[in-house]
DNA sequence: AATCTGTTTAAGCTATTACTTAATCAGATT
DNA sequence: AATCTGATTAAGTAATAGCTTAAACAGATT
């Protein structure tokens, strides 16, 4: 999830699922140095979310789809957590509020 | 997407999933002070992914889960996108790489 | 209306993170 | 094998973001 928190990272897997990129090309369309790109890619490599191969002179990257989909199902289950009303706080008494004390 | 990166929200998008929770009792599960979750909840808030009401003394924050349905089918769209492969960057021609400069 | 409680805002600090340049690496081309 | 080229790594810097304490706020209780 962090993994896309950041702007230019989410941008990245955008145009890598329209079609792969080489560094420089991501480079140049995002106008940062390589480097700063080929460090975003290490980080999504990491955690799988991208993986390149050499194509002659060139690492062309791509995303694998199943992870980043993966992470949104993830996001989708969540929303299908059971939710449990407690009680209520009690005004003027902290220690005996078990709503939001409870430990679970 | 920036609003769930951040581990400690991420936990409190969780914990207001299953119940109800004040400021205090946030504070108190996750070990932070109480201004610490307010920031986080004002965040929250901005992006539309939680909201709250006063009970008496408490203001208790539940989320809003057809916003956080929303994140995840956006990240699901994203998977469909088509991939159109184009030429091959060119070894040692780097104006001449379709692939990588072209700017659509 | 005065007071008390939970929450929020402000200010400042610290840690993290994204970027740059420079140096190094890997491997394709000659 | 020497020499290119694109990619990566390293080191340092600048910006961002999360936390804390202290002060201000809102509104329920007395």
């Amino acid at each position: 999830m962090k993994s896309l928190s950041d702007q230019t990272r989410f941008k990245i897997v955008g145009m890598l699922l329209t079609r792969d990129f080489c560094v420089g090309g991501l480079a140049r369309t995002l106008d940062i140095s390589e480097a700063a790109v080929s460090q975003h890619l290490k980080l999504l490599k990491d955690v799988g979310l991208v993986n390149g191969e050499k194509h002659g002179y060139f690492m062309h990257y791509q995303v694998e789809r199943s992870v980043l989909e993966g992470l949104a199902n993830a996001l989708l289950g969540m929303t299908e957590v059971d939710r449990t009303l407690y009680g209520e706080c009690q005004p003027r008494a902290r220690e005996a509020c078990r709503l939001c004390n409870s430990n679970e």
